[in-house]
DNA sequence: CAAATATTTAGATAGTTGTCTAAATATCTA
DNA sequence: TAGATATTTAGACAACTATCTAAATATTTG
């Protein structure tokens, strides 16, 4: 799959956007953001693979946890990708499915 | 569903992209966007209703055509929603699933 | 009105996704 | 090293989605 459906994917979902919400007051380890949220914990880790292969979160183990940040150098790659619906030109791919 | 996640769902699908972008050149008919890709009319029809639901597209019937048209006056709109992810504030919602 | 054209809807199906429980892995501390 | 804590992975399952074919609806034109 495209990176960028990747991206589109990842903020397709309810839950990942509050992560990167939460994530916007700063960092947080796996443990912070679950209390957050009412699933468990290998849901959340679910939705933290998905933010992690669209590279919108990248991750760093400190001692037992492991730490969530936001990945902001590509936020405005994310920002990019936004808007070029929005404008003109004709970047996006094609992709079809099933 | 909330209107914001009928719009990112909307938003989430490559093949609705990219009738969005077609759109930019203008209104078309149903045919002459089913003509831009390949998959069948009733398939086309039901992403047409997705972008429908999300407010993103509008019709219009001339004659034995539907013209579609980008409802401009909602891009603003969704600009806001996608800039929120990457700015300040807290307005989306918090949606479950099954 | 009947036939032709344009589009949508209905019903079915395969693949994907979000969630859960249970188990595995990693780290820290006594 | 053993036990406790933190997080991820594996496997299963229900719900959702994108697609198709076939049929239905709407409009125009002969």
């Amino acid at each position: 799959m495209s990176t960028q459906q990747t991206v589109w994917k990842a903020l397709a979902d309810p839950t990942r956007r509050g992560i990167i919400r939460t994530l916007k007051e700063g960092s947080k380890t796996a443990g912070d953001i679950a209390d957050e949220f009412p699933m468990t914990r290998a849901s959340l880790s679910h939705h933290f693979n998905a933010l992690k292969a669209a590279d919108l979160v990248r991750t760093e183990r400190r001692g037992q946890h492991i730490v969530y940040s936001l990945n902001t150098s590509v936020l405005d790659e994310v920002a990019a990708i936004l808007m070029d619906l929005f404008a003109s030109g004709n970047t996006d791919d094609k992709e079809t499915r099933a």
